[in-house]
DNA sequence: GAATTTCTTTACTTGTGAGTAAAGCTTCAT
DNA sequence: ATGAAGCTTTACTCACAAGTAAAGAAATTC
């Protein structure tokens, strides 16, 4: 640990205080319904402190946006190794987690609507979440597929499938209507019916897999932790 | 045909006018970019006369949005009756053409944008859009079911799946990315695998209905007129 | 065709937000 | 400690946006 001056430390420090506060009060207002001085007041400083340490609106806007690239967990790298159904079950509830909590759908409503001002927000955020995402799934699957477990012709196509049986509808309503985010029952049935399907259509060994499926169902899910 | 008096016409023309206008303002800039100047400029006339037909710019966004609503078409009312995998790709190609225009991701990324800060309008909008549309599918692959040609337990699930399936990819992709709108070749390999998996999962009679869909993918696909 | 009513515009008021100049304070080097 | 450097604040400017008052134009009625 170099120890650094306690001028630049405190600047480091306050520049992450006002990053943090652009998250919050962006998500909260949009874009244009955000005030400097919303920033400033949540950050705990004036506005001509945020102006020292960038040279505008946009520019925070877009160094906070680019900052919360490497939020999304990476599921996929780390598989369980206790057999294919197990690891789909933990990597569907970890991705869960993730991106249906509040502040990631926030952001996200925030990406989405401020997309045509800052098309290089949406593909920043396109090619470090979603597209990161993908890839791991992808390589998990093609690991599975080599090991005969299971059969497709795209990986990408197989990969995005996954993802649209597991989440793309309570994500959808959740993005429509934050005040009924849905209950972690509901995201259990998803899960389950979206696995279900998906070995269905791509296990070489659908009936052996879908016992295993239906066995692990009861096992107690435990929710990721975030606050690290 | 009742005749309205010159001044009622002008002023239905005129209302009808402004909310255009404002659709189109507001889907570019956002509620708070938006100023009711462009809008005003828009729709041919000035601030002031906005204001003897809307009271607030709260009221000209909330009347636009909720007459918004029926622009959903009733994709799966009709169907073709000339099979299910026919039915399924002419509902698939229909209802790819209307949510994936432009205007409409417009009009779904300021929904999104917006929804925090007017919750009703998500709600409406997920009732008359989506909702509606999932619950035609609800009632077509019920019918299926009943025919003894699709097996199922939730037709809700089932829903969700051929729509996550189907168009989940395309359409977050392009939610994040307008400058990337998927062509028409890329959609159709989404239908098509997506088609494919729902029926694998799906279908009593996988094999002879894969082969369906196989010999129907290289029928020419006319885009839906939505001009009217 | 003139009077009346309704609608539309020109020309404002008021508030708010982005960005800044100059004064005051804190920290570090000597 | 004391002077110099940078950092933070108070107190502004300027621009723009929501909303309005009063004058002017158009249409309807008698």
């Amino acid at each position: 640990m170099t120890v650094l001056p306690r001028r630049q430390q405190n600047r480091l420090n306050r520049e992450r205080a006002i990053l943090d506060a652009a998250l919050k009060v962006f998500a909260a207002q949009g874009y244009s319904g955000a005030s400097m001085d919303a920033v400033a007041a949540e950050a705990g400083v004036t506005k001509p402190t945020l102006y020292s340490y960038f040279p505008s609106k946009e520019s925070i806007f877009q160094a906070m946006m680019l900052g919360k690239r490497d939020v999304m967990l990476d599921v996929f790298e780390h598989p369980s190794d206790q057999g294919m159904v197990a690891d789909l079950l933990v990597f569907a509830w970890a991705y869960a987690d993730t991106v249906m909590r509040p502040e990631m759908l926030s952001l996200a409503r925030l990406i989405i609507g401020e997309v045509q001002r800052f098309p290089e927000i949406g593909r920043a955020y396109q090619a470090s979440g979603p597209d990161h995402l993908l890839r791991g799934i992808m390589r998990y699957l093609d690991s599975q597929r080599r090991a005969g477990r299971l059969a497709f012709e795209d990986a990408e196509l197989a990969a995005q499938d996954l993802w649209g049986l597991i989440l793309s509808a309570p994500r959808t309503q959740a993005l429509y209507m934050p005040d009924a985010q849905p209950d972690r029952a509901s995201l259990a049935r998803y899960i389950r019916n979206g696995l279900r399907v998906f070995l269905k259509a791509y296990s070489t060994a659908p009936g052996p897999d879908l016992t295993e499926l239906e066995a692990l169902q009861s096992a107690p899910t435990q929710q990721v932790n975030h606050d690290a």
